[in-house]
This record gives C-alpha cells, structure tokens and sequence, in this order.
DNA sequence: TTGAAAGCGATACCAC
DNA sequence: GTGGTATCGCTTTCAA
C-alpha cells in the first residue's frame, strides 16, 4: 500500500480510502490511484487490515469428520450461510478426540475467529476456562454439551423414533426391535430411550426388545437368529443410525431374511433397495442453517438468553414398514 | 501481551519469547510470566503473528459444493494434511460457477493463504493475472486447466473406462452402451473418449453406443426402450458417474429389466443392490492427499517442475458385470 | 538473559 | 479532499 501511496504520489491514507470505496475522494485522484493498483498487481492484505477491525470475517465449523455425509451436508450449509455473509469458513475435523476437539478450538480461537459451530466430541465441555473466557460465541449442533449456556441446534431424536414406532405398529407390528447404536452417544440414548417409552405407551407385549451397539453385520446376524426363534419373532425392526441400518441389511440378506423395517437417517438408494427402505428423516442442511444463523444473529448483537432448537425429523415412508413375509397374516 | 508484559513486569519480548517457547530466558523469569499468562487469560492473537511472519499456515480448499461424497472426502483429506502439518483450511465452494470461484480465490488471496488446492470449475484459468501474480501456488485437481503451469492431480480416466469395457467383454458382452453425463465436463469427454477407442481396439460389433447426459431416470428409460428392441440388443451397459449410475438403476426398475452394469464411481450400498453393482472406483480421498502433498511439497520450498499426476482407478468386481437373462445363453 | 525500538500492512482519528 | 501519525498485536533486530 505503500508502495502503491509512493507511486501514485499520494499517502496511504488516501489509497486507504480508495481501495475500500470510502467517500471523500476527488474522481480522477482515485482513477490515478486504481492505475497504480492495477499496474502494480497490488491486493490488501485481509490479515492486516483484520487486526486493525478486531474482527477477522472468519467462522470455524468443527466436527468429527468431514467425509461423513451427516457432518459434510451441515459443512455445506454453514458454508453457504457464511459465505452469503462475506465470511469466510475454516473446517476442522476433531475425529472424535475430545483432546482434538479442543486443540482445533484452541487453534481457531487463536485466529480469532468470530464465532464456532461445533459438533461436540463429548457431553462435557472441552473448551477450557480459557476458551470460554475468550467470549468467542459458540453454538453447539446434534448434542448438547453439559452445563453449557450455549445455543444449541439439535433433532428431534426422540419424535423420530416414536414416528417410527407408531408407523410399524399401524402396519400390523406388535413384536418390533430397535438396534441402537454406541451408548456412548447422546443421541444413541435418546433414541433407546424414546423406544423404551413408546413401546410402553403403545402397550406393545413383552419387555422391549432393544440392543445398543457398536454393531456389526455379524452381531446383528446373530441377534435376528435368537430373535426370529422366540415364541414371539419379531416381525420388525428399528435401527438407531445409518451405520447401524447398513448393518442390519447386510445381515438380513445373509441370513436371507426380509424383517420389517424402519431406518433412521435417510440414505441415497434407500428407495433402490427390495423393499425400498422406510426412514426416519433428519435435514443435517437444515441444521446447519439454522444453527449457522443462529451464530450470525449473535454476531449481530443479539444478546437475548441461549436457545436450544430442536429441529423436526420426518418419515418417509417407502415399502419396508409394511407388513410382510412371517406367521401372521 | 503488553498486559502480560506489564503484570509480570518484563518486557513484551520476553513474553513473546516464553510464548513461543524461545530458548534464552531463566526458568524462574519464564514460570512467572506463564503464571500471569495462566491468570490473565492471555492467548496469542495468530493474526497479529502471522502478518509479521508472512507465513498465515492456512490453505485453501475450492471445490463444487461441499456435499457432494467426492468432493466432501477430498475435503477430509486435504484437512488431515494440513492438520498434521500445523495449517488450517479453508473451505469454499463454488458452486460451479467461474465467477464465483474467481471470486472466492481472489478471498483466499487477499488473506493471504499459503496455497490453493482447487477443483477447477471450467477448462479456462478463472484466476485473473493478478491472483497469478499473487505468486500463491496452486494445485488443480480431477480436472486440467487450459495452459497453467500447475501441479495438477487427475484420475484415469481412461484406463477406467477401458477396465469396464473388458471386463464386460471378458463376460462375453458384445453390445455395450456407454451413458455419459453432460459433455461439458472434461472427465465426461474422457470417459466417453475412452469408451469409443476401447469399442473399437476390441473390435466390438457396430458403432459404440453412446449417448452423453445429461441423463435422468425418464430419458435413460428411453433409450434403454430403444437400444432393447435393436436388432443387436444392447446387454451392458457402462454409466459415466455416480449420477448417471443412479438414473440408470431407476430406470431398469421402471422397465423391470436387469442389463449387465458396470457403474463409475463406487457408493455405498453397492453392494446391498440385487445384483450388486460393479464400479470403477476412483479414490477422493487419495487424490485429496496426494494434491495437498504436492501443495505442501512446494510451500516447503519444491521448486521442480509443475508434475500431473495421474491417479489409478480400481474396478470392482460385485455382480452386475456378468452375463445373465437375454437372449443368448 | 533481557529489553528498547523498529516494522509488518493496514485503519482510525484528527489536523490541515 | 488529503495527509500525518498513532495504533492494532506481535516479531525482528540489535544493543545492553
């Protein structure tokens, strides 16, 4: 800029104003001065003039892994919402350490980002008293973190498998399976959790057939055998994700079996298979939207209290929670 | 850091220097200002740093649209890389449009990144002359750009189609159709090149068949409509990517015909489809690695000359790629 | 071992 | 309209 100020026999000031379109320019002074702009190749220099502002037009999206399409539909949302607004997006995959997780938010908060959207790795807080001291606003997405005064966007896990229940049972089903995933995982419980219950409100006989993961193909193999032997075989299934659907399918043609079925997470080709497969619906775009808005309206000033957003599910119902194959009619 | 410097009553440049662990101060000078340090809640501000540095240890990452499995494991990749290596990355998609990856790269300069990997949205440079003169090195990937001088990755194109073709002909296929996707694509031109030069090296009956997208379910059933009642009836048929692949499965179901298949691009659940499906599998996630390799060879100083680097697809082999139904036997 | 001062590349404030 | 100068938060240089 300098250079630029030196060139076009001005001061810097004045290539100040005219590299940002401020007023109080004479026209031929700045024509003089875009000249030499262009002559000399010259570009301003972001990283300078954001330390000067305080505010580095900059957002950071953490998550645990970017080539999952839950995680990589949501960095595309924040991505797009961030880029409407003139910021930029940095990502960062914390692969499910918590110890990652905090030395990439360390690391963006280092870079004085403006704001964070996080998929938390754990359920306790892993930003240290320094982070959080650091008043950068963060916004929690798919689980919320412990304690945390944040705004948190989650789904509706526990809708989503009620919706999924109700709709197996309508078709018939009263001998139904839910296949969780890793307990570990917030959204794993909630959705057993949701199982549980619906089972005893919809008054469905026997206790609830529920087995949490992590599954395998071979694992489910084997409980779909024990399960199909009992005196009352379960006609249907529920799985908790879809890592745990893939599984559940691999096993049932292996075994060469075609139990009712709802998935939960849709899955491109659901409606490939035979028979197309019924899913339990989260918009992880939605999510993103919605959780990245809720960030900019902070960078907005917006001071009003935390919110948590619990975001719809939806069923979408193809062929595979209807009633077929089995001892009944 | 002047708080810092202030509170513990030394110098800026101690401070400085106990941050960035710098050899040459006593312990007991060095723990005292980690406690103030500890106390005050001080971080360093990596923007500040890097302007003096000239070095930002961020790179850039341009591709489609984040959402997309291909682009989204380049994505992962690429964030690996550069998380081993101490950078951050930041992620932009284009969506397609020249202008809005000029305008993205012009962001990403402007902030001064160490360098781009980029998946070109046209044939032509969208960067203008002066975000080459920016000197930021540039590292295109799955397609070439007319007349840059860049380390470039590719996939065979090529040698993947021709894998398919044999492999269907090895399976005593004879007429084979290729469906493309939309000629504007250079991988898209590739891939078809590639399926009319093996036709004819194999000596196969009668022009190729080609017909290039691009495609939906509907047109798809109408040539498949056609290219059935030939007199040659087509038995194979080769897709040109993930959607075309996708478009053809539905439109076999529509017409509740099962031709042979070959698909390019694996995906997930290939495997559960009856039959399962063949496909030529590129690695996104492999190419990912390899162009930030190449990015950071040349931030660390690799001046050798711009390499294209091509990168081997696998085929593999499920089910769909051998002969069954029709008429011969 | 430590620090003072200059400088990185821009913007903010206040004169002129 | 235009320019000088302080300043942002840190590193570099060089002297003590």
């Amino acid at each position: 800029m300098a250079d630029v100020a030196a060139e076009a026999h001005v001061s810097v000031k004045t290539v100040s104003r005219v590299v940002n379109h401020e007023p109080g320019v004479r026209p031929d002074t700045a024509e003089r001065v875009k000249a030499v702009i262009e002559r000399l190749g010259f570009r301003r220099n972001d990283g300078a003039r954001l330390i000067r502002q305080g505010r580095t037009f900059t957002i950071g999206l953490v998550v645990e892994d970017l080539a999952n399409p839950f995680y990589s539909q949501i960095g595309a949302a924040v991505e797009r919402e961030a880029r409407i607004r003139q910021h930029q997006l940095i990502t960062a995959s914390a692969e499910g350490s918590p110890t990652r997780e905090r030395a990439v938010l360390e690391a963006l908060i280092a870079r004085r980002v403006d704001g964070i959207v996080v998929v938390p790795a754990g359920e306790t807080p892993s930003a240290d008293p320094t982070v959080e001291a650091s008043g950068t606003p963060i916004v929690y997405m798919d689980r919320p973190v412990r304690g945390a005064t944040n705004d948190t966007v989650l789904s509706d896990n526990q809708g989503g498998v009620r919706s999924a229940v109700e709709h197996l049972v309508a078709h018939g089903h009263r001998h139904i399976a839910f296949l969780g995933d890793d307990p570990g995982f917030w959204t794993a419980r909630q959705r057993r959790e949701s199982f549980v219950s619906t089972h005893r409100a919809l008054g469905l006989p026997g206790p609830p057939r529920v087995s949490m993961g992590p599954h395998t193909t071979t694992s489910i193999r084997d409980l779909l055998a024990v399960w199909a032997h009992d005196s009352d075989p379960t006609t249907a299934v529920i799985t908790g994700n879809n890592r745990v659907t893939l599984a559940a399918l691999h096993a049932m043609r292996d075994l060469r079996v075609s139990l009712s079925m709802v998935g939960y997470d849709d899955f491109e080709l659901a409606g490939l298979l035979d028979p197309p497969v019924t899913v339990v619906h989260q918009d992880p775009a939605a999510m993103g939207q919605k959780a990245a808005q809720q960030l900019f309206a902070r960078l907005l000033g917006d001071e009003s209290a935390p919110q948590t957003v619990v975001m719809a599910t939806r069923l979408i119902v193809r062929a595979s929670g209807t009633r077929r194959g089995g001892p009944a009619r």
